[in-house]
Formats: structure tokens, sequence, C-alpha cells
DNA sequence: GGCCAGGTTCGCT
DNA sequence: AGCGAACATGGC
């Protein structure tokens, strides 16, 4: 018999519980070690090597949120819970006070009527820095498509399976899982040869104990640039995406990124993409509150992708698979 | 079949 | 410093 635990957390507000949830999610039912449909969002947790299955629902509004989480598989031990409360207060942003950058989007002709829009949005977070690292890494390049399919694969793969209630869950794999996977193992996932060597590498590092990411979340940013650019694979795209949903701070803003300079395009009404340098440049204006300009682009984006997958679903009947 | 997609590295000037 | 090619794969 499955013991639950179940408790409560109070975001900062305004928060949105469903565009939040949403987002971590792409707007899929489900991606990674996260799903969320039927206004549940869930998450396989890996603590001290044992796996916990998080349910978190919104008992609450916008104006006054209130979430209730329930733990599948944790004895009731408070010294865990606390870690598990600690860990989706963080992963969904809940502490997150938007209201500077509100303050700061409100008169802007480009952000005005974005954070109207998606009032509420927090910018969820990766559980660990190794995450969000790996995760970024499988994206660089290559369309959202093929990077869901190679994100799904990875965890599928080298995950921890889950079993509650008849469905199957995964856990996002461990350094130690995906450095024993090695560049072999990797590439059976359709990773080019050098996706596969950044990633094995890097999870070797940190699986040896030679790298220590999660000790970055406390430094300064230049340190942490200056530590990550270091790491074969690792370029500024991906230090300043940590950043917006890694390391959680607030002035992330990925300025290489072709579907952030083209979202940039769409708002600021320009007939011509900005290039990195331009783009950053513009940016300038919002800072330093940059890594919610950059949520706020990609929530438009996201969303409105997902719309036309749903459309393309009714028309071809077709289903999605990542088995190709 | 060709070209591009949420980059990065390596090898040239 | 700055530029171009290679890298794997899916979709139009």
């Amino acid at each position: 018999m499955v013991k639950h635990v179940t408790f409560t957390l109070a975001p900062v507000p305004p928060f949105n519980f469903d565009c939040t949830a949403a987002f971590n999610t792409y707007f899929r039912d489900s991606y990674g070690a996260n799903s969320f449909n039927n206004g549940i969002a869930r998450r396989v947790f890996d603590l001290d090597g044992r796996l916990y299955l998080i349910s978190i629902c919104s008992r609450g509004k916008v104006e006054s949120p209130f979430l209730e989480v329930e733990v599948d598989g944790a004895p009731p031990d408070t010294a865990l819970i606390a870690r598990i409360s600690e860990q989706v207060a963080w992963m969904l942003g809940i502490n997150q006070d938007t209201g500077p950058f509100y303050q700061l989007a409100e008169g802007d002709p480009a952000m005005g009527p974005l954070v109207r829009a998606w009032r509420g949005l927090h910018i969820p977070q990766t559980p660990s820095i190794f995450e969000g690292l790996v995760w970024i890494i499988l994206g660089q390049q290559i369309s959202s498509q093929v990077a869901f399919i190679l994100r799904t694969l990875l965890v599928q793969t080298y995950g921890h399976r889950l079993e509650v209630n008849g469905e199957t869950y995964y856990s996002f794999p461990r350094p130690a899982d995906l450095a024993a996977a090695g560049v072999a193992g990797l590439r059976t996932l359709k990773l080019s040869a050098r996706k596969a060597q950044y990633i094995a590498d890097i999870s070797e590092q940190v699986a040896s104990g030679r790298l220590d990411l999660e000790s970055l979340r406390d430094q300064p940013g230049d340190e942490v640039i200056q530590r990550l650019i270091s790491l074969r694979g690792v370029g500024m795209w991906t230090v300043q995406w940590l950043f917006v949903r890694a390391l959680g701070r607030s002035d992330g803003f990925p300025y290489g990124d072709l579907a952030l300079r083209h979202a940039l395009a769409q708002v600021l009404k320009t007939v011509a993409q900005p290039g990195p340098d331009e783009a950053l440049e513009i940016s300038q204006r919002w800072s330093p509150y940059r890594s919610y300009v950059t949520t706020y682009l990609f929530a438009d984006l996201l969303c409105r992708l997902a719309r036309e997958r749903a459309q393309r679903l009714r028309t071809t009947g077709e289903v999605e698979s990542v088995t190709d």
C-alpha cells in the first residue's frame, strides 16, 4: 500500500499555474520528466537514489494562487517533504516576483501586450543544473521537433522508470547514467557524434566529481559564464539559456537564438530580423529582466506551435510518435 | 532532392 | 578577429 503525503504552497502573485506548468512541458502533454494534463502537473524527482512522483494542481486563482502537491511513494519524513517542497517551488518559480518586470514592461509598446496576455507566467526551472545543461545542449541548432524526439528518447532510454497506477513515468537520467552510456550509447539515440561526445564528456566530469555544476548556482554571472564556456559543447547561447531556465537569473538572454530573434522582430514590428549583436543591443532596455522577456516571447511562440500541431492532428488524424 | 532548423567547434585567412 | 564548413536528423 502506497502512502501519500500532501502539502500546499503559496506562490508569489500573480501566478498563473496553467501557463507556467504548460510552459514547463513546452505546451505538450508530456516532455522529458515532466507532464501536464487535466490540470495536473507531474514530475518524477530523483532524491538520494529513490524516485518520487509529484503531482501538483491549482486550488487558487492568478491573483490569489494556491497549490496542492501530492507525493507518491515517499515515507512521511518531514525533512524529505521539506526538500521536495523546495524543489517544486524552484521548478515552478513560485517565489519569483514578476512585479518589477511588469512595471518596466507595461509602458513598453513591444512588451505591454505580451505581459497582459501572459500575466502570472513564472519561469520554470530545471531541478538540477546538470539537467538544464544536457537539455539545452540537446536542443542546439536543430528544430524544436527534432529536439523533442532526442530529449524524449534520452529520458525514456536512460532515465529511471516509475510505474504508478498503471502509468509509466521517467526521471531525468543521472550523470552516472549518461557517463555509463558513453558516446556509443548516446549515438543510438540519433545524436550526432559531436553532441554525444559533449554530453558523455560533461556527464563523466560531473559523475566523477571533477565538475560541480550545482555550485555555480551561487556564483557571479561572469564566473558562471567563464566556467561553462570552458566546457566543450557550451557556447554563449547555451549559457544564456541556462541563466533563464536552470540558474534562476533574471537577466538571461540567448541573443544568438534564431527563434528569439524572429519573435523579437515580430513584437518590434520591424521588417528585418536582427542579427545576434543587434538583438543584444535592442534587449538592453529590458535589463535586468531579460529572462522574463525571453520566456514571454517563447510562451507566445510555443503556444502557437502547439496550436498548429493540434490543427495538423485534426486534419491528418496522425498520432505523434518518437519511434519514427 | 535541397534547404533550413531554438549552435559549436575547428581550421582557415 | 572574423569567416566558412562540418555535424545528424526531420519536415516541408
